[in-house]
DNA sequence: TTGAAAGCGTTACCAT
DNA sequence: ATGGTAACGCTTTCAA
């Protein structure tokens, strides 16, 4: 039960505790294999494992990055996370996980964080005010947003282009002949929302759409079905809805065949985020693809360069999607994939 | 950019830098009220933080609880981690998290979880050798399984009881009539697989039924689809379909509606987890759940147990489902949740 | 209630 | 290639 040190190792060993301390670093160090292998052998007996937070103490460095993920079960974020955790791995970084519980404020976190001194931080999904951004700055620790970004705080985002995207969403439906259009918005004040309504509006209005119909719902399937119902029923039910969302969208075509409308030849929606079940024989949804895989490159390249090259000042990353064609929007040929 | 220490509050607040200790570590020591407002006041303008690290060397405790997720990706398991990591936050405990690389061994794993000296070890989804389960015993550290067991080890486990479920599952498609029965299996070697399947089998084998038709998947949408369609192409297809998990179930609907069979009509097909995708209108799963909630609230007595009292005994507790009974089985009474 | 001093188990630096 | 020793920044006795 008492822990064995790397001065037990050394004394039953007969080298000194720096020896041992070398073995186990890794690092360059010149060391005879004679000693090597008499070293590790009696760790081996003894059971020693090196201690992380030691190491951590004398060496000033953690290794730690730390990771706050606001909506964990959100569709794409499991895979996000996993592939963080891999990479890190794959570099000998651990990672210690925050989750922001309902209407936590990310700020009131960072303190606890930053006792860990972590060496990196990354966020996803949530916001930091720019006192926070700076605080993080001076501490010298660098921070990504991953999906949200914050203009004119130090701090580097890797986001996806929704403002542009919903702009390619307006003209795909406006060069399709589609009259009367509608949006199923999700949750009020995400950037999310907001950068995809902007662009989809703004656009529509450059080319002198007017009427644009307007629902609210908050990102989940049943306020999406919910507000396609509404839409639909409605006296002026639009030809064409794009959903914030391909779960809304999902919600959506089923709320249009509850009410026997066809999609998408009484209807056509349109989704974003191109997720796995959009792709499925019963939804077919046609949709913007969220081009995750970049992103999540993307965020790696900035922290290791961050890490590499402390600084470096923040980098900002828009990613931009594509339109993933298929069968729920009338008038559009379905691509390959 | 020099850390600020203890020791540097100490000097400008006129204290010891035990009193600044003192005040940080929150517990019980008396301190007057003057000196401890003084004390925060100056760490307030010089921006000190307690450091984590150090705490945990002199104090010997992390605070740090290990998690491994095998899946991050499949369904429930976003919804566990997050539960798990709010609960960690409310107790006061940091989460170090690691995902098993795809044929990475657990095993391999825990000598690096370990060099962090983490108060305990959940393991989702993955199984540890006995051998490795004795290292934690005899290295103090509580490891509970989650989704898993193992019989023997001194590891505890909370798992849903799928022999129980499987068994269940037979009974009911026997008990409505069904004649031709076939199930579509899950990754081999999965003990989530292999436990439903037994139940299954047993359950069925003990009522006489004996030509049970079997195809292989992968718990994955696609892999139930091509299952199921090779099941329903055949000769003799069959009249009920029991999917080991709710993804290939719905896959299965989506094969057995391109095939222009209704469902429950022409064939029955029973899921199993009880995902929210399975109450969608789409779909209508009827499928036994998974306790998901309960299974959390166990893991984390199970753990808050062991942390007090150390020498407690490993514990196994099986969780049973029920069944959800929906529209896609015909002869059940849909209920109401 | 406060202070002094001894660890905690490494790494880093300086010798040899 | 190896050893000695001073940090690292706290918590924890033990005294006062």
């Amino acid at each position: 039960m008492k822990r064995v040190t790397s001065i037990d190792v050394a004394k039953r060993a007969g080298v000194s505790q720096s020896t041992v301390s070398r073995v186990f670093s890794g690092k360059s160090s010149y060391i005879s294999e004679q000693t090597r292998t008499k070293v590790l052998r009696v760790s081996e007996e003894l059971g020693y494992t090196p201690n992380a937070i030691a190491r951590m103490m004398s060496s000033r460095q953690t290794n730690i990055i730390g990771i706050v993920m606001a909506n964990i079960t959100s569709p794409f974020y499991p895979y996000v996370l996993e592939k963080f955790l891999q990479r890190f791995q794959e570099i000998g970084r651990n990672a210690l996980m925050f989750t922001a519980a309902p209407n936590q404020e990310i700020d009131d976190m960072l303190p606890l964080i930053f006792q860990h001194r972590v060496d990196a931080l990354i966020i996803t999904s949530a916001t930091l005010s720019s006192e926070m951004a700076e605080a993080c700055a001076k501490h010298g620790t660098p921070v990504i947003l991953f999906n949200r970004y914050v203009t004119g705080a130090p701090a580097s985002a890797v986001c996806a282009d929704n403002v542009e995207g919903g702009r390619r969403i307006a003209d795909l439906l406006l060069d399709t002949g589609h009259e009367r259009l509608a949006y199923v918005a999700g949750s009020v004040n995400t950037s999310t929302n907001n950068d995809r309504e902007k662009g989809y509006t703004d656009r529509l209005t450059e080319r002198g759409y007017t009427h644009l119909q307007r629902a609210q719902a908050n990102f989940s399937y049943e306020t999406g079905f919910q507000a396609a119902t509404t839409l639909l029923e409605s006296d002026h039910a639009p030809d064409a809805i794009f959903c914030a969302n391909d779960i809304m969208a999902i919600g959506a075509i089923d709320a249009a065949r509850s009410l026997h409308l066809r999609v998408p030849d009484d209807v056509s929606i349109i989704g974003y985020d191109n997720i796995p079940m959009s792709a499925w024989a019963s939804y077919n949804l046609t949709t913007f693809s969220q081009e995750v895989d970049a992103m999540i490159d993307d965020t790696l390249n900035i922290l290791s360069n961050k890490l590499e090259n402390p600084d470096s000042p923040p980098v900002i990353s828009l990613v931009l999607g594509r339109l993933i064609a298929r069968g729920s929007v009338r008038g559009v040929q379905p691509t390959d994939s």
